[in-house]
DNA sequence: AAGGTTATTGCAAAAACTTGCAATAAGGTT
DNA sequence: AACCTTATTGCAAGTTTTTGCAATAACCTT
């Protein structure tokens, strides 16, 4: 839609291409406001292409956060979710209840920049989720 | 073999069972200085009792982090692996060759203060991994 | 507009992980 | 030491995720 060929040519000067399946994809990620599951992906763009598979589904997903289009968060069970690449932020979970909230980006510059001079890493990925237990359910 | 009676007790306390399936994956563990694959546990695991199945180290590994016996860690492509409980700790890892290094938890410790005063929510879990570009691959 | 290179996909099969349920055995009670 | 309760396991079957490879199609070049 808006954004399509700004994708498009992000892709190809990389030497990428753009796909149908990318833009479905890229489509159901821009339109879910929350995280979604590849399942939840697969079932969103096949609806707009309904050819698509769910290796592809897998595939592309990983492609896109590997290229700075999408973004991975984890639950709590081990199984990545994505979203579309945007403003940094990140996550705190209730391990009970499972309950969620955003964090800021900027409470944690300090630890980045820290963690940067300290380890000699760098591009420190933004999109961490914490886990503890919410107010309700201490 | 060392804290054997320790967890044993730990767990009838709670109103669990020792079973000769945890005693094998906690020696997996308690061996293991680094952080293994569910796979990886089975195998060791099943060596000291070779009737042993995946489905059960598979919950037991859950049962395990739930208790607080062991610890779960994300590696990049989302998979867990898990690592005996023991001292706090997270992890920095390059996304691009994989190096790994270790980091202490004193330098979140203001983070985590301040994450648990903004948010409300508390016993936030003390083993992250981050995600960055190593000194090498820089 | 046609042709060529090769990144990307679909398909089929494999591997990893999960779940339901009946059989087993831990550990408390008599 | 025998008995009971029920947490835990193994088995078998399901679901999810990954992988190899031939077919397809994006897009660069002519
Ligand atoms: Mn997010
Ligand atoms: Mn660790
Ligand atoms: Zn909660
Ligand atoms: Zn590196």
């Amino acid at each position: 839609m808006s954004c399509t060929s700004e994708y498009a040519s992000q892709l190809r000067a990389r030497g990428f291409r753009m796909t149908s399946q990318r833009l479905a994809i890229l489509h159901a990620l821009r339109h879910a406001e929350t995280h979604l599951s590849p399942r939840e992906v697969y079932i969103q763009a096949k609806q707009e292409l309904p050819g698509l598979t769910e290796p592809t589904v897998y595939r592309t997903l990983e492609f896109l956060a590997e290229n700075g289009l999408a973004r991975t968060s984890q639950t709590g069970n081990g199984h990545l979710r994505y979203q579309i690449a945007g403003n940094d932020h990140h996550h705190i979970v209730c391990r009970i209840c499972g309950d969620e909230m955003e964090v800021d980006h900027a409470l944690l510059e300090r630890l980045y920049h820290k963690l940067e001079s300290d380890s000699g890493y760098m591009r420190i990925d933004s999109h961490m989720t914490f886990f503890g237990v919410c107010p309700q359910c201490q």
